[in-house]
DNA sequence: TTGAAAGCGCTAACAA
DNA sequence: TTGTTAGCGCTTTCAA
């Protein structure tokens, strides 16, 4: 910057208020300036200016895997509506470890974010205590925990689980089962099988319930069909699977469909995520759609409003979406 | 810092070190030093460190969207990698402009990355002179450009498409369409097209190729099976249909099922992307698997090691990674 | 509208 | 093993 300065004749102040917005500098100095500083392949630097001012102008997010197309979504209208306030996102991958979250929340926090974006509303003490003292705004979002941190922005998934098994006993299904990850590891799998289980005590089928386990998540289609084919094998008078994701629900049906089995004739299949995948396999498969992309926009707002206002210390917001269920072919009683 | 260490009674220095991993400080004096800052709530500032030791630990990438799964995946293993080597990915979207991407280069170098990463290799020529004075290693990847930049981690869009191709004539399929996105966007869809002109051309076959546009990319299934619906309408005796990717592939097969139409009985269908998807789906999906996560970890390899070395100016390297055709039976001839 | 001085929180370089 | 001094490249603050 000093050797633009000089090469431009003033000083290095009149070169840097050249590269903010509105300030005042005469158009024909900030035009001189900036042609000077693109001959010289001058680049501004960002780390000292963020050093000086105490603005990073990062938004710190952590979702458990980039290898999720819901996860994708958020991430992807946060990024964009925050990139318009000219934020920029800092993404870490939890690997659904909520200790490899601490880590990760603690190196984001030494970057010094404006505000900070979680998945999911469990967290270890230490991460807890480390996003409370971080003085700045702290979002969790897909979840809505019964004792957040800050604020929230994201849908109960037990319940919404619940809604899914009302939609499937309402069909006249009975002998249902729940296809879902580790839930050591994923917390909202477990939270969608505790609504599970909700859902047909309230109905009085829990007796009817059947559970397969998937591994780790993310589930893979993969894992979707072999929890299928383990299903079959151990409960064959199954007549309904709602699976934790719609990727495993897919998988599911795939399954059947290579064994002959009618989907849903013999079998009825459901997921949950709302992706496109759901909307076109044949055949379409019943879904709940949290809106992902929704989160992330009503994330961004929230963070754009709470910066605006001063960062940390405002009254804790707590922002409900509500899915949607979105019946398909899957689930039709024939 | 400075209050940290006023109250473990030792200089900023010492606590500057207790901080690094592997510096001179006695054992007892860093966990002293270490347990009075995690009590007093200080969280170390990389900022400041960043700028003075003129190391910001960030690896600038660029990808088209993250709705893809293909980029995902290269993303994901990309930054598994270098975050063993102390590096943060820094992610931006160029939504497939070249215009966009300019931009979100020269933010993304503001931020002193000790290297970046760009997908695909077309440019603008601002964007080219902004990376070649950039000092630090460039790497395009997803491509093999003919006049790269630095480095090069890619394959050949076209010749894979020429093989996917071939894979099909051998097949016994002559009337063969390509459905493919705005080809101005998307550089990769485009060679890919390319590619196919010259397959069908090499086999004396380009009079009986035929061309749906299925719009702005990333093509969505739901493109897919809209632009099997228009190839139906226009060109019904086709034989074949070699989609841009794997979702449209999926899409397409879809919309054949749904209309009755067997595949491959009476239309086959191939993909490009290699997805989990197209190796599910029923009936499984002739793709060509150009495996991003390798794309991913041999760019990770190959930065670690240039800035081992020093980092920029060091010879180019191009890394060839090698598709592999995945046959599926939605190609298979009955 | 422009400039000079001071300093953001850390580390390189050197000294003890 | 520990400490002192200077300064990374910008912006804040104050003055002209």
């Amino acid at each position: 910057m000093k050797d633009v300065a000089r090469t431009a004749g003033v000083s290095v102040m009149t070169v840097s208020r050249a590269f903010k917005s509105d300030r005042s500098v005469s158009q024909q100095t900030r035009e001189k300036v900036r042609e000077i500083a693109e001959q010289m392949g001058y680049v501004f630097d960002s780390t000292a200016a963020n050093l000086r001012s105490q603005k990073s102008g990062f938004v710190a997010v952590t979702i458990p895997t980039i290898d999720n197309g819901n996860f994708s979504d958020t991430v992807g209208s946060l990024s964009a509506q925050l990139n318009g306030a000219g934020l920029q996102i800092l993404l870490g991958y939890s690997n659904y470890s909520i200790e490899k979250e601490e880590e990760l929340i603690e190196q984001l926090l030494r970057r010094r974010p404006e505000a900070i974006v979680v998945t999911g509303g469990r967290h270890t003490e230490r991460t807890r205590r480390l996003l409370g003292q971080a003085g700045i705004p702290v979002v969790e979002m897909w979840d809505l925990p019964t004792d957040p941190i800050d604020h929230v922005v994201g849908f109960s998934n037990a319940s919404t689980m619940e809604m899914m098994v009302d939609h499937l006993v309402e069909q006249g299904y009975r002998r249902i089962a729940f296809v879902g990850g580790d839930t050591v590891w994923d917390t909202r799998g477990a939270d969608r099988r505790r609504g599970f289980v909700a859902g047909m005590t309230r109905h009085g089928l829990l007796d009817q319930a059947r559970f397969i386990a998937g591994g780790k998540p993310p589930i893979s289609m993969r894992q979707g069909a072999d929890a299928m084919a383990e299903l079959l094998a151990q409960y064959p008078d199954t007549e309904a699977v709602v699976c934790v994701s719609d990727p495993a629900a897919f998988g599911a049906t795939t399954e059947c469909i290579r064994r002959g089995l009618a989907v849903p004739g013999d079998m009825a299949v459901a997921g949950f995520g709302g992706y496109e995948l759901s909307a076109i396999s044949c055949p379409t498969i019943t879904t709940v759609d949290p809106r992902p992309a929704d989160i992330g926009s009503q994330t961004a707002h929230l963070i754009s409003s709470l910066l605006e206002q001063g960062g940390a210390g405002q009254a804790s917001q707590r922002l409900e979406i509500t899915p949607m269920l979105r019946p398909g072919e899957s689930t039709t009683r024939t």
